[in-house]
DNA sequence: TATGGTGATGTCACGACGCGACATCACCAT
DNA sequence: ATGGTGATGTCGCGTCGTGACATCACCATA
């Protein structure tokens, strides 16, 4: 009979999903959650340095290898749609219904520390965008502009798609996105276009 | 003789500077500032809801004055340009010798607290924008994008100003980092725009 | 099989954060 | 002078997050 019980932290996670649904991230304490998956509040701050992190945890890797996959893949004459195709490319779905996704989007918009959070991870993708881009050969300014805003054109996208019916497909939104952007380029600098 | 000085909001923000330069902000308790600006620890949190605000405080009404502003002159068929025309145009100088914004921005950046904090404001700041260009007249998806974008076009010109010696205007800088956009987006969509 | 190392978890103690409730008192209008 | 109001203090509490150290299952290896 093993002192502990194994898979500690999936039982963590798992228990403050539950708890968040039934009461808000607000009311929800460490403790609480600790004490439903049975471990201590200890263990609970061993695996997540923050109540928040609890629910960026897996997000985390997602970024990561979203920062990989620009690092290969990404065409230095077109750092902008380098960024957006590598972001519309990806297999969202795969990660959990667009209901789930919904939700959690939901939950985080409601919070304002989760908010917080989401932005900073944002922030350290667009870091990872543009030191990718750099590495591969773009001027440094440019790769960070092109990480930022590839990043905010796709994120209007990303929220377009999960309040649109099956049928949209989020590339094509994400196309639609950057034409809108195209569009509102003052035609002064469209000339000056290299 | 008056039981409590007056000004405790000042000295608060005052005493909390000083001791955030002397030892950093994670190393600064808000018993600490408290003391300093001879108030108790509740009066603190009376001020500032909590320790990061009180480096915000002053930014907060900054970010309002310039969501007004974008609703009194945004140029609707210009959104792009309404949203950095304001932010560049605004008198930075004003608010401290570039110096001293200079060791905000690093010392925001040195600690992830702040960083959270200052892009939530900075979102908080272009929904405002984006509401604004709402108003006026502009589609709601392309005020968002105008809003988003347009922030992050100013922010990286924001601190190559910082960076840059005096020579350098911050409206220069900004157009140059509006060309750079422009000449990223693809030559397919330039075609379509109307 | 014994032994010792390692990793996961527990226990305890503590400081910082943030808030609710209520008390106090200078100041001001009347 | 008197009563109201706003700023501040006092007290107590629950939550957050961490350091230091203890415990014990499990594993490798002799």
């Amino acid at each position: 009979m093993p002192r502990w019980e194994h898979g500690s932290e999936d039982r963590l996670k798992q228990a403050a999903m539950e708890l968040f649904d039934e009461q808000g991230f607000e009311d929800t304490s460490a403790v609480q959650i600790a004490d439903r998956a049975r471990v201590t509040t200890r263990t609970f701050f061993r695996y997540f340095p923050d109540k928040q992190e609890i629910l960026f945890a897996d997000a985390e890797l997602l970024y990561a290898a979203l920062v990989r996959q620009v690092a290969e893949t990404a065409d230095v004459a077109e750092p902008l749609r380098a960024v957006t195709r590598t972001l519309a490319g990806f297999d969202w779905e795969g990660l959990g219904s667009r209901d789930v996704q919904r939700r959690r989007d939901a939950l985080i918009a409601s919070n304002p520390a989760l908010l917080e959070r989401e932005l900073i991870k944002q922030q350290r993708m667009a870091d990872g965008f543009a030191d990718a881009l750099h590495r591969r050969g773009a001027d440094p300014a440019v790769a960070e502009l092109a990480a930022q805003v590839g990043i905010q054109v796709f994120r209007t996208a990303y929220r377009e798609w999960l309040e649109a019916g099956d049928d949209a497909g989020l590339a094509t939104i994400t196309e639609a996105a950057m034409s809108r952007l195209a569009a509102m380029m003052p035609a002064a600098y469209q000339a000056t276009t290299p």
